[in-house]
RNA sequence: GGGCCCUUAGCUCAGCGGUAGAGCAGCGGCCUUUUAAGCCGUUGGCCGCGGGUUCAAAUCCCGCAGGGCCCA
């Protein structure tokens, strides 16, 4: 837990190291420096002389190199006329032999006040030890910024996970992993991009802020604009505005961005999200789920290392093909239910009462459909799978199938049991795409809010013409949390949504009087 | 929204009606190749917050706050 307040209170060790600092600043040192000395990069330092074969300790002492790195001091071990401490930068570690013959009294003096958590500069020849573990002998020590308050356990770090999310600048300092978690999220969406641009597709940026939120169905957060006093959303999707770039000449666009949905926090789900969209003039299903296998599976092999990763107790093969399944085929399969009885409406009904749906009388067939996925099949989907033949109604900017009407063109993936992406054949039919969000008003209507509103200004782009088109969305949170085997969504989100404790929440922003 | 669980020292955790504890960290000693260094000594607490029950509450009951897990 984290009190309001806390690290403004005196305290022991708050306290010691002020003391500590004000001793430093009596020796006349610049505690707080503006550049830190330094020949190298901790973690290059490391990597370079890491072969204990390749550089045995004479050699090493032997290269007549002096060093300067900078680092986080996580341990310090004394022992008298020697101290070890290791450094820490970007998650790598280099050890620091402090010996009084070795250094200066002065500088002795000042490193009686050195503490964990501290960053210094330290300065010397490289070394390997009697155990042999590169090591720089220090002859110079610079103090960069001296820590006012103490790290967690060294050992067990920071455990308690509201802590860790609302201090995560702790967590990724004494929990290793979650460094290596991060640093795995950037170069899978560097990895994403660069693949996305082999492929012919440009990035693009589209707006956040929208009048009509469209694309998607889901409550969006409201704010106002005041200089033209309107109200604003905060984009449920990208969609309707990447729709309208193709209709302006774009080929293949991408965008990766933030997401935000009105809706409750779980393991899944996040307020604000990231989704990477893409569209591609000309193409179908077939071609985006050709993309999708080629990307997941190169993502895990080239920046994970591997095509079979852990998922909990459980092992995931990414490689391609990945399984198909039509939503009604996996409804059957994984709820035991006999396949030709899912084509009659009635016997849907059947079952979707005995899987304790709710209002069932109130729904149609193809709804009904998508509740019996979710409640049979959607968990159980751990290996890579593309379940397609959605209902048209969960579908209103879904091409239909050839020859039945009732069914879109639509795929969404599952892998770990988790929806990961969803895509569509385009429908570029103005007429049809009127009407689809005309049955979507009626929903709304009969009391549905997430239903889909009508945005007349993309009606209108589609009318000037829209090319056959295939387009995806994937979840790029739920793409690391399986590539990193990470369980929630919590644990691959920098800084996750939080409640602020009672003490340190004021008045809503919102309520406030408009300071303008 | 419903259910279950958690909140004790800076951190990790015991304690579950009868004097608030341990390890790490801190402080003071010893130790010139340590690896969670070791050894000796020692400081540190609104036991999340507010009510109640009781001779007595960290412990039992109720409410509130924050968090976690499961279900919808």
């Amino acid at each position: 837990m984290v009190r309001a307040g806390v690290p403004m209170q005196p305290n022991q060790y708050r306290d010691a190291r002020l003391d500590k600092l004000e001793k430093l600043k009596a020796l006349g040192l610049d505690v707080w420096p503006r550049k830190a000395q330094r020949t190298h990069g901790l973690a290059e330092l490391a990597a370079t002389y890491a072969d204990a074969e390749a550089w045995p300790n004479e050699k090493l002492e032997g290269l007549g190199l002096s060093v300067s790195v900078m680092g986080r001091v996580l341990t310090i071990r004394e022992m008298g006329k020697s101290v070890f401490a290791h450094l820490t930068e970007n998650g790598e570690k280099v050890q620091a032999f402090f010996r009084m013959n070795d250094m200066s009294e002065a500088a002795w003096e000042t490193l009686k006040l050195l503490d964990m958590g501290d960053f210094i500069s330290v300065t010397g020849p490289l070394m390997r030890t009697k155990t042999g573990e590169l090591s720089v002998r220090v002859k110079e020590l610079q103090f960069l910024s001296k820590a006012l308050l103490p790290l967690p356990e060294k050992w067990h770090g920071l455990q308690d996970k509201e802590q860790r999310y609302r201090q995560r600048y702790l967590d990724l300092i004494s929990n290793g992993d979650v460094l290596k978690t991060f640093q795995t999220r950037s170069r899978i969406v560097s990895a994403v991009r660069r693949f996305m641009e082999e492929q012919g597709y440009l990035e693009v940026e589209t707006p956040m802020m929208q009048p009509i939120p469209g694309g998607a169905t889901a409550r969006p957060f409201i704010t106002h604009h005041n200089a033209l006093d309107m109200d604003l959303y905060l984009r449920i999707a990208p969609e309707l505005y990447l729709k309208r770039l193709i209709v302006g000449g774009f080929e293949k666009v991408f965008e990766i961005n933030r997401n935000f949905r009105n809706e409750g926090l779980s393991q899944r789900h996040n307020p604000e999200f990231t989704m990477m969209e893409f569209y591609a003039a000309g193409q179908d299903l077939r071609d985006m789920m050709a993309l999708t296998e080629g990307l997941v599976s190169s993502l895990a092999k080239d920046v994970v290392g591997s095509e079979t990763l852990p998922w909990g107790e459980q092992e995931i093969s990414y490689a391609a093909p990945f399984r198909r399944l039509t939503m009604k085929d996996a409804i059957a399969e994984y709820g035991h239910l006999d396949r030709h009885l899912l084509e009659d409406g009635d016997c849907v009904r059947t079952f979707a009462k005995a899987a304790h749906i709710e209002d069932v009388e109130k729904k149609t067939v193809g709804t009904l459909l998508g509740d019996l996925f979710e409640h049979y099949a959607e968990k159980q989907l751990i290996q890579p799978t593309f379940i397609t033949d959605y209902p048209i109604e969960l579908s209103p900017l879904t091409k239909t199938l050839e020859g039945d009407d009732r069914f879109v063109d639509r795929f969404e993936l599952f892998i770990g049991g988790m929806e990961l992406a969803n895509a569509y054949s385009e429908l570029n039919d103005p007429i049809d795409q009127m009407g689809r969000f005309q049955a979507q008003m009626d929903e709304r209507e009969s009391g549905n809010d997430e239903a889909m509103l009508l945005d007349q200004d993309f009606i209108t782009s589609l009318e000037h013409g829209f090319p056959p088109c295939g387009g995806e969305g994937i979840g790029i949170d739920r793409l690391v949390m399986l590539l990193t085997n990470s369980a929630s969504i919590r644990d691959v989100i920098l800084f996750p949504l939080m409640r602020p404790h009672s003490a340190e929440r004021g008045e809503s922003p919102a309520k406030q009087e408009d300071a303008t």
